[in-house]
DNA sequence: GCATCTTCCGCACGATCGTTCGGCTCGTCA
DNA sequence: TGACGAGCCGAACGATCGTGCGGAAGATGC
């Protein structure tokens, strides 16, 4: 790795970081540049816009999702232990590092500003359903699951249980936030058990 | 009403309408003074700081909110249609203006940053779950739902499955959105009734 | 009908935004 | 050793941000 893309790395890294809490938009060249201690010139020149910036920025993160939570869970056996492994990875990396989710805010901040970013995490989330949806499926191929219930609905509706927990742990700094996601999973999968 | 205060309400009324879509703090003087064709310094002078503002946009949000949502609800039958009526009118205040919510935007802006709209946001969102937790309690008495169900849990999961659905809409544009929201909120009843 | 007070404007401020450009400092290879 | 390209910087650009000031209009009270 040559040294530009190793100070791009760090600069990603640091950006992610930044746009964690900040949000995506609120995510400035000045503040980052200060932040690795670079000139907002000397920064800018890895990537060549903001909006560039922003992408690799969606890139890192969705990198570090996969490998820290959606890789986990399809190592984890099939069906309810898997799901359950997905949510535990999921709320695990959001509690260690003290931040929220750049997808979830940077969702509410491009869902109605059309462009490359809005279609990225479009597609980001798109896949992420799929891949909920594809763990449920193969939970019904198991056995575990009711073969009448709908994956689609189920990814949803798993996603929704999540966005309260963000809205419950950074919002509202509720103590018990992991608590009730948990009694939420739970009445999810009670309800989809054969 | 005097002059002051009439063109007052015209600009909260645009800033709510672009901070439903832009969020709060993309809302900015400059556009909002060009929206209701004001100078910049003729609307600042109606609020003192931007922050202010902010406030007072939320301050108009809530209200229109408890008129279009939270009383149609109160005065709906005790129990489950209470309940239904406040989603219902929930869903239909955002699908009609065809715009986001302010609140689950500013939440994910401002919830890494200290401060009176912070909190503001924190109080309000603790009197929907009180309210929501109360509907759900009169319930109970009502003999509808099961006397050991959790009331708040229910808040909890009810705001989650409101979150899925401005997700779902908003930003995935899903037209059956409507559809999974109600087979939530069904799943969510049927798990809670005696 | 005049004095006063509110409402609103034009203008300007310092700061910061994303972005460009020319040049300096290196390590690399001929 | 000398040419070269990559990496980074300082300075500056036009635009826009939130915010003040001084003064016109227009409404209001006597």
């Amino acid at each position: 790795m040559g040294k530009g893309e190793l100070t791009r790395q760090t600069v990603l890294a640091a950006a992610a970081a930044i746009a964690d809490r900040i949000g995506l938009s609120g995510l400035t060249i000045g503040t980052l540049a200060n932040q690795v201690e670079m000139s907002k010139s000397g920064l800018f020149g890895h990537f060549r816009s903001k909006e560039a910036l922003q992408l690799a920025v969606l890139a890192y993160a969705r990198e570090s999702f996969v490998d820290a939570v959606i890789r986990p869970a399809i190592a984890a056996p099939r069906g309810e232990r898997r799901v359950r492994t997905l949510v535990d990875r999921w709320l695990a990396v959001c509690l260690e590092r003290q931040a929220g989710c750049v997808f979830v805010s940077a969702d509410t901040e491009f869902d109605d500003q059309p462009g490359p970013i809005r279609d990225q995490l479009v597609r980001d989330h798109r896949d992420l359903m799929e891949s909920i949806a594809q763990m449920f499926r193969t939970g019904i191929s198991e056995g575990e699951f009711r073969p009448d219930a709908d994956p689609e609905q189920f990814a949803h509706d798993l996603y929704g249980v999540m966005l309260g927990f963000f809205h419950a742990h950074r919002l509202m700094r509720d103590p018990d936030a992991v608590g009730r996601t948990w009694r939420a999973v739970d009445a999810l999968l009670a309800n989809a058990r054969i």
